[in-house]
Order: C-alpha cells, then structure tokens, then sequence
DNA sequence: AATAACTATTTACACTGTACAACATTTAAA
DNA sequence: TTTAAATGTTGTACAGTGTAAATAGTTATT
C-alpha cells in the first residue's frame, strides 16, 4: 500500500470533498462521473482486490474515464483514500434496535463488534487507516453513536472522548491479524494453518532455554488455537477493558 | 507503504533467515554483505525517511552492492520487512533493573510504555506490522518477556497469552496517531496544530444538529487538547484495561 | 584442469503516481 | 451571434518501483 497521506495537499481541499462542498462547475463541460461514483468505484476495487489494486489507471478505468480524467475530481490518491474511509464508513452510523433500552456495556460491546465486522468485511481499511482523523460526515456520524452510547453516565467530556477513542483504537489494534488473514488468504490462497504447518516443524528444532515462560505457554496456546485466535483474544481485551471502565463509571456515578 | 507480506513465498526460508540458520556457502565468492548488514541499512533507510524510501535499489546502494544483488540475500522486500521487524525489536526484549521486585501492575505498565516508545522512534513498524506473527528471536524474546511479567498470578496459559497478545493490540492501535503525526511532520513539515488551525474556519461552517453529543464533548475536547492527546488517550485505555484485569487476577488469585 | 556451486551484475518489463500540454465542451460576457 | 473564460478530457512523458531472466565472475571440490 501506498502511505499517502492528505496532508500533502490541500486540508482544506479535502474537508469541501468530504462534505460535498464543492461548487458546481459554471462552464465547462459536464463531468462524466460523479465524486462519490469515482470513491465507490474505488472501494469495489478495495474490497475485492485489496488496497494495493486501487490505482489511479484502475479507478479511472472502472468508471469509464481516461486514467487522468481522475485528477479533475480528486487531488491525488491520497485524498482518494480519505474519501474512501469516510464513505464506506457510513455503514457503521446507524445504532440498530433496541438501542434506547440498552445499559452502556451492551452499547458499547455491540459498537465494538459492529467494527470488528466492518474491518473484516473491508479489511482494506485496517492497512490504510491514516493518521489525521478524518472528519468527514461519517466519520462524526460514528463518533457521535459512540458518545451516545455513554452520555449521562456521570463521565465528563475529557473521559467521554478518551472512552470513545480507546475503544476503537483497542479494535483496531486487535482486528489487525484477523483481517490481514483475510487478505492474505485471498491474495496467496495460504491460510494461517497451513503457513503454520509449514513451520511447525522448523520450531521443534530451535532451542527454547531462553525462553521458558513460553516453552509453557506456547504448547498450550498452540493445542487450543494454533497460531492464535483474534476474535477470542478481541473478547478477552475487550472485557477487561469494559470491566475497568464499570469502576470508573462507579466511581462517576 | 507496500502491503506485501512473506507468505508469498517459503515462509521456511523466512523462518531460516531470522534465525540465521541459513548454512553457509561452501562455493562461489565471498558475499560482499552481510544479512544482518542488509537489515541494518534497511532499518536507518526506514527511521529517517519512512518505510516507502526502503526500495530494494536504495538499500543495495546504501550497502554498495548492485540493485539485484539484494536478491542474493533477501527472496523479496517483503521478507526484508520481516527481518527488520523482528530485527528493531531487539530493543524491547530486556527487563529494566529493578523488575524483579516490581509487581505484575508496574510491569505491564513499562512493557505498554516501552513499546508506545519504541514505536515512536520507529514509527514505520507501526505502518508495517504484518499479519502472521514474526516468530523471529526477537519477536518471541519479547513476548516471553511480557508473559513472564504476569507469570505465577494464577491465570491459565490461554488467559495469560491473551492477556500478553490483548496489551500488545492495544498498545499498537493507540500509537498510530501519535506514530503517523511524526510521520506526516517529517514528511511534510506541517504538524497536526497547523494543519487544525487550517481546517478550523471550515468545522465552524458545519450544521452539528445531526451530531448534538459531539456538540457538547468537541468544544471541550478542542479546548484541552486540540485535535487529541494520544498519549493521555493510551494512558487512558491502559489504565481501564489494567483495572479490568486487576478483576480478574483477584478472581483466579 | 575441469566442474559445480555460488555471488554479482546487466538488461528489461510491467506497473505506479502524476506533471504538462493540447484539445473539447459548455457557459457567461461582449 | 460572437468571443472569451472556465472547465473536463486526453495523450505523452518521466521517474520510481519490484523482480524475472540471462550473463559474468569467483571459489571449492573433484
């Protein structure tokens, strides 16, 4: 992938991009395609073939234009990737039923696997997450169902984003492995357990006297789940997480 | 960045490079490098200009062999990624003095905080991490380290891996903003202040009636701490998951 | 001395992002 | 109605990438 980042260019740019704030074009010709047409073509491509296949020839060619067409409607691909991001977040900004009903934990739990499912089904997004927050109308949008899943606990502004914040920086790090399986799955056809088969006999030949915690722990890991299960490891972080805040709440409320 | 991963290939041959167990040639003439030598070049390329300036051609030159002759050494850029990833965390594999009489809360604390530092010096481990774990000498000497900080608390193998591999997640997804700040400021020259300040007038543009909790936190959180304190927020996030798992050692103790 | 094994190098190709200039099309102003 | 400005589109071009393939050079074994 390419660590392209907006800041190059315009911010300014971006955000009128972001928000659709761009004037409609006085003269000229009309546009063949549309901004968001161009960015949903670009995240067909994502998703099936991953970051690396969306190029500015692949993107143009996919919509019909010529490979420099590209650059009358985005910057450059960096801005592609921000607009990319923002717009195909807008699956996760939606709280589902029953919302209302709910305490905090089961909110914040459900936010928390939405956006493990969201990673997975776009793991594109997991390699390309950028530096600077995107604020795009999504991106707030998903913010916003965050923060409300904890409003009115007794938490002040400060902990109410810093929650928010650490919760979704805690599923980021933790779908990393599990959605560059997918990838990598898709790219190679090698899945995690025949990589681990291939190596498995390498490792009974190396010498583990300096490492005797994991001479312990390692065989048992590996009987109950190989090389490492993500989503169980997701869980288990995420409830000692959810567990710390209750004392915090508690002690708020 | 480049989301080329070694599965590609033999991932025994990675597996013999990390361990340096490659035999050594009987024929032919002296290489004129080093593995290790290769990786060093490698790694100074990624600390001081970012992982997308380490092309096979500039490290050949960087160690004065010709661009093919990388090569000879390495199957691929993507398992000289490996061999740099696992090479860099040599720093994070050694206890400070004093950790023996440290409790297990201390502990985890300095391994959170030493790894938050060490991907700060080098923040393109931070665009790099690959998917299936480098189970180079490196790799594991630091997770034997952080298992051996939790050792003999009465959690189970799985819980203490989980515990180990949860701290580790997080740790790398609360990084990313502060890791790609430098980043962006090196690259670019504009820190995260500035690029605020350029966007600002434009937030202040926007219709948040869709948005009535950000409404509230965002000013407060502006106020405070700009466009975010990442490292308040991973301190943050550490602390509520070592609570949590405070809860739970008492609970197996 | 001959051969096999090995490193190093040269050349070449298919990609990438995008700068630049020429051209085409639409609309506002004269 | 004509003209000029503004914009979208396109073709060409360049520097950079990873690496396949062929070749040349070096050394230990036979």
């Amino acid at each position: 992938m390419s660590q392209e980042f907006s800041g190059k260019g315009d911010p300014l740019k971006l955000m009128h991009l972001l928000w659709g704030k761009v004037q409609a074009p006085r003269r000229g010709p009309k546009p063949k395609v549309s901004l968001s047409e161009l960015v949903a073509a670009a995240i067909v491509i994502a998703d099936s073939d991953g970051i690396d296949a969306v190029s500015t020839r692949k993107v143009a060619e996919a919509v019909g234009i010529s490979p420099m067409s590209f650059y009358t409607h985005v910057p450059s691909v960096a801005e592609l990737h921000d607009l990319m991001l923002d717009q195909v977040l807008a699956e996760c900004t939606q709280p589902p039923k029953d919302w209302q009903s709910w305490g905090w934990r089961q909110r914040l739990t459900c936010i928390a696997e939405n956006l493990w499912q969201h990673y997975m089904r776009h793991s594109w997004v997991v390699e390309m997450e950028t530096h600077r927050p995107i604020l795009g109308p999504n991106t707030l949008a998903n913010y916003e169902l965050a923060l409300s899943a904890i409003d009115g606990l007794g938490l002040d502004e400060i902990e109410m984003d810093m929650t928010v914040t650490s919760l979704h920086n805690y599923v980021l790090g933790a779908v990393r492995h599990a959605a560059r399986e997918q990838s990598v799955w898709k790219d190679t056809g090698m899945s995690d357990n025949e990589w681990w088969f291939t190596i498995a006999p390498f490792l009974e030949t190396l010498d583990y006297t300096s490492y005797p915690v994991t001479s312990r722990v390692g065989p048992v890991v590996g009987e109950a789940y190989g090389v490492g299960d993500p989503q169980r490891a997701f869980q288990f972080g995420l409830e000692r997480f959810l567990d710390g805040m209750t004392l915090l709440i508690k002690r708020r409320g």
